[in-house]
RNA sequence: CGGGACGUAGCGCAGUCCGGUAGCGCACCUGAAUGGGGUUCAGGGGGUCGCGGGUUCGAAUCCCGCCGUCCCGACCA
């Protein structure tokens, strides 16, 4: 499978560490606060601070005393500003404030790593084109597996665990795999001291050790169809990475399944990407147009490859997930055979699909602002950050028992809607509210609420979204129902947002070749055209304007008129085609 | 693999040309004040100058070799 995905071995209650305590989940409402919430704190790290120039590389985490005792009043503060020169790329840009990301605009590239790295989502390894996954970014990613793991239960599949290392005889089985794969296998030849009979490689994806597996366990047509996913990390040699869109090793999710028939294994295959689109549309708020993938951009090894393309800010696109049709190719490399109900033995017919934690790259590049990383509520480790905004002790004491009051009301109001909201109050003293307002804005947190002296004396607090900036005072009697409801409109808003921007950033119309290389070596985007279904154009383009054919998209994403001739021959179109450039 | 930049405190950097025993900002620690959009002030701790060798009375600095990182390109399910 491809690079969408990513995943991770461990099944989703390892590690996570995006939660408050078990006594305070089962009530479905995460809070984190004082001395317990210090004490979580330190184990998720999901609310760190993260101070000015938390920048580049990551900082190392700090744990907070719990706010009775006296707050670390004196070195908190950032002084003035100070112009600083950073290298990124081959361009440097002054940053007026250290405070600042680099905008999108100024470096898009430069503001994806700062994003990255200061919302605490990646940091780089000791080892190139590796990363540690932070507990933000990996709490994203829990809350992606939670919610995919549900989709491919609904959809008949079970979990499964195969292992890292695989024989190297298994990748030359199937000749076409092998040609794509070998390049980028890490391979490993010593164990134990002593050089290995046959070298085991580090399994780049696992098709071959399942589909081998997957012979013994299958006699009949009675033990199908097979539908197994699984939660792993796998490792290709790239020689050029970036955090999360493209690492040595990644975390993903890899479906296998054997079916009867080919109609079978198509249906099984169409399926898992509407699974992918509808969770990367429903809760990325990211969205993606499904299609075919020509046969120079196919999976390797199988018949069809089937593609969700999303476009970045940048008017990039990003391959966000694959499933692919894989025929009979690996049944006959592996001997899966199975006895047909009327006799005779047949090859099974396999599919496999994965997501990666590309998606994290893919949520930043899609959301985050210039202001920092944008979640969609769905995927928000924490949904609501409470700050409490208070002069002195009396009020502080004050606040933070109305914030908890607030706490209760909202789980009382989520006995309704159970397990719903995760909301963190922000306890730390020495810290002046702004300070607190642009960290969690950096770190994406879709919801925030301001709570001080002024709002309680009319029973209110102040509502912030992050996605909008905008600010709403509301009553405290109806909070819970005004939380939720504003969390339901920032993920709606979000993806029309997304939407319109690609629609913005798409071409439609017929366009000369000209045009459509002026186009690609400038602002870019996806352009809509027919193509003659040569390879040789194909490949033409790619070199001239390094455009490929994202997908030929399916039926509800194609032009209302089909184009009529190919883009750069002008040959009599035999398909629709989304051109751009791509991660 | 080719091109570029770089490696000095947790982070970002100056110092290297012209050799003299390491400095700045942030972060961190202590105290006080402050607190509705990135707080002040005062005090304080922290460095095998990537690694190895050489030259020299003396090397972050000069010479040789190596390692590593980032960016651009090539490559890329």
């Amino acid at each position: 499978m491809d690079r969408d995905g990513v995943a991770q071995h461990e099944p989703r209650g390892a590690a996570c560490g995006d939660r408050a305590p078990p006594e305070r989940r089962e009530r479905g409402i995460r809070v984190a606060r004082s001395a317990a919430h210090e004490a979580s704190q330190s184990r998720e790290g999901g609310e760190r601070l993260v101070r000015s120039d938390a920048s580049r590389s990551g900082r190392r985490q700090r744990d907070h005393p719990p706010f009775v005792e006296p707050g670390p009043a004196a070195g908190v503060g950032p002084p003035a500003r100070r112009r600083r020169f950073i290298v990124f790329s081959s361009l440097q840009f002054s940053m007026a404030d250290d405070k600042k990301l680099t905008t999108r605009a100024a470096d898009f590239s430069a503001w994806y790593n700062e994003v990255v790295l200061r919302a605490e989502l990646a940091d780089y390894s000791p080892v190139r084109g590796c990363m540690v996954i932070r507990p933000n970014g990996y709490g994203i990613w829990e809350r992606m597996q939670r919610t995919l793991d549900d989709m491919f239960k609904a959809t008949g599949h079970q979990n499964a665990y195969f292992p890292l290392l695989i024989p190297q005889s298994y990748l030359a089985k199937e000749a076409e795999h092998v040609e794509g794969f070998a390049p980028e296998v890490a391979v490993v030849t010593h164990g134990g001291g002593k050089k290995l009979d046959e070298p085991l490689i580090i399994r780049p994806t696992s098709e071959t050790i399942i589909y081998s597996m997957f012979a013994k366990w299958v006699q009949s047509y009675r033990d199908l169809p097979l539908l197994i996913n699984q939660w792993a990390n796998v490792v290709r040699w790239e020689m050029r990475t970036r955090l999360f869109l493209r690492t040595l090793e990644f975390l993903w999710q890899e479906g296998h399944t054997a079916h009867t028939t080919h109609d079978e294994a198509e249906e099984e295959a169409r399926r898992m990407l509407g699974v992918y689109s509808d969770f990367m549309e429903g809760h990325m708020a990211m969205p993606v147009i499904t299609g075919l993938k020509s046969n120079s951009e196919r999976f390797a090894g199988a018949l069809r490859t089937y593609s969700c393309e999303a476009m970045m800010q940048d008017n990039k696109a990003l391959q966000a997930g694959t499933s692919h049709n894989l025929g009979q190719n690996f049944a006959k490399a592996f001997d899966l055979k199975f006895q047909a109900e009327h006799g005779g033995i047949e090859h099974a017919w396999n599919t496999s699909w994965g997501v990666s934690t590309r998606l994290i790259g893919g949520l930043v590049m899609t959301h985050a602002d210039d202001n920092g990383l944008r979640t969609p509520p769905l995927l928000a480790p924490i949904e609501l950050v409470i700050v409490p905004i208070y002069k002195t002790d009396d009020e502080r004491a004050q606040m933070l028992e109305a914030a908890d009051r607030v706490v209760e009301m909202l789980h009382d109001w989520e006995r309704r809607e159970p397990g719903r909201l995760r909301v963190h109050v922000d306890t730390r003293d020495g810290m002046k509210p702004g300070a607190k307002y642009y960290e969690w804005e950096l770190r994406g947190v879709p919801l925030r609420m301001e709570l001080g002296p002024r709002d309680l004396a009319k029973n209110e607090a102040v509502l912030v979204r992050r996605d909008t900036r905008e600010k709403r005072p509301v009553s405290l009697n109806a909070i819970g129902e005004e939380v939720n409801e504003l969390l339901m409109r920032i993920q709606d808003d979000m993806l029309i947002a997304a939407r319109e921007r690609r629609e913005a950033n798409s071409v439609r119309h017929t366009i000369s070749y000209g045009d459509f290389k002026e186009l690609m070596e400038g602002k870019g985007g996806f352009v809509y055209a027919g193509w003659c279904g040569g390879a040789e154009c194909e490949a033409q383009i790619k070199e001239e304007t390094k455009a490929t054919i994202r997908v030929l998209p399916d039926e509800e994403f194609r032009s209302a008129e089909a184009p009529a001739n190919c883009l750069k021959c002008g040959r009599p179109s035999t398909a629709e085609a989304v051109w751009a450039r791509a991660y």
